[in-house]
DNA sequence: TATCATTGTATCAAGTTGATACAATGATAA
DNA sequence: TTATCATTGTATCAACTTGATACAATGATA
């Protein structure tokens, strides 16, 4: 189960985090043809926000960022990668801590701990939009999907992070099978086309497409087909980590 | 000039920095068909370690990393990228700490600052080996040029650094030009060649390899020719960023 | 003037990519 | 039952890229 911990408690426990680090997660799904960001909307602000958090003194950053994701969203087990540091001056995170703490009834003093600058690592990870069901955190209000292209004002310099994400996604796509994580265990050719065509903003010739993902022999046909239309079946596909 | 810390004073200073945080510059070069990385003999210690230090309250990582490497290393104006965050739990700062004080006729007492857990951002940069002079700070005894292949014992986890920033560099060369960062103005495309096998490790047909960067329209050939063998001089080049 | 290692470029076959064509499929509608 | 239709799998051909090899040009040295 989700892990709580209570707003007012976590304010006067500095001694438990490593001081001016924090961790933020990029969780990219694919539904519907659009690339999909994972946002909390924070609790009491409207404010919306990566799953974000601080790193245990008695833990490594890498740790730290699945746990940060346990905690806020309820997904296990998510391959998380670091891509990116945001080390600028004026991240916002005094106005931001204040706000949060406002939000939950309480006046921080001027020089409070959790006002003040944070350095973050971005990480990001590809999943299956039909196999998880993200639940928020007691800090949070909801948390939902959001379109990657049609994002609204984010918290901090989220949009920035995010961006960023997005072009690691994209230099990822272009040189290794990483695609496949963000698509159900068995696809069509065109789902997979799709997928490409909208992470990477152009489009290819499906006859060509499907002949250089085949020519990879990285994807297993799988016997079973599959119906839906009023026209051939297509083959459904499964990635085959031989060479992935 | 080069700016100096004395390290007494800098023990007292703790204010100063951002806690938590520290940047660790590698710096490579290429010289006699060599990749070289710089490394400092810290003062007292016989260890060798990267040019590394750590972040000011009222500056950006970015910018403490330009910092550290000029005070460090008195070298300016070196374009530096960020590549990896190195977080694990047992980097080995506490005895790294105290052995460095110790050098230096301090012993720090149990719960000093400096002996905390540090977590470290990579910065590299590519330069040409000809045009820069580094030269060491008051915290070490010399400074110098290293195969990357063939390295000493390192303080800290900095071989893991270094083995991460050659990765980053096969990674950056397989499909951007930012080999020419490690050459002087004009080189030969025997010199850019043999850069291209040392780095990435393999060998290439002279012939094609020729053809390969040309049709980059990159190069732009200097009339000026060579000479220093008892053969055809080749063409010098220059990189043009036209296409860079 | 001959020698020689090295250099610049050409050539040909093999492999990859882009554009287009077309038959196969299988649910739906006539 | 048969025709229709959008979609799918694959073939084909030209354009382009890559790998292997060959060879003439160069220019200091002997």
């Amino acid at each position: 189960m989700k892990q709580s911990i209570d707003f007012k408690q976590f304010l006067t426990n500095e001694s438990e985090w490593l001081p001016s680090l924090s961790v933020d997660c990029v969780i990219f799904g694919f539904h519907d043809n659009e690339l999909k960001v994972l946002l909390l909307t924070l609790r009491n602000t409207g404010l919306l926000a990566l799953p974000g958090g601080l790193v245990h003194r008695q833990e490594s950053v890498d740790e730290a960022a699945g746990r940060v994701l346990q905690e806020r969203t309820g997904m296990t087990n998510i391959f998380l990668e670091q891509f990116h540091v945001f080390g600028q001056l004026n991240r916002g995170n005094d106005a931001f801590g204040r706000q949060l703490a406002a939000a939950n009834g309480i006046e921080l003093p001027p020089d409070h701990w959790f006002t003040q600058r944070y350095v973050s690592v971005g990480y990001y990870a590809l999943l299956d939009f039909s196999k998880v069901m993200p639940t928020p955190d007691e800090r949070s209000d909801s948390i939902g999907w959001h379109d990657v292209h049609n994002l609204p004002g984010l918290a901090l310099d989220h949009t920035l992070i995010i961006q960023k994400a997005l072009d690691t996604l994209r230099l990822m796509l272009d040189h290794k099978l990483v695609g496949f994580n963000l698509l159900p265990v068995m696809f069509t050719m065109a789902d997979l086309q799709r997928l490409y065509e909208t992470v990477l903003g152009q489009s290819f010739s499906r006859a060509n497409f499907q002949r250089k993902m085949l020519s990879l022999n990285s994807l297993e046909r799988v016997e079973k087909k599959w119906t839906g239309g009023a026209h051939k079946a297509p083959y459904l596909y499964r990635f085959n980590r031989k060479n992935g």
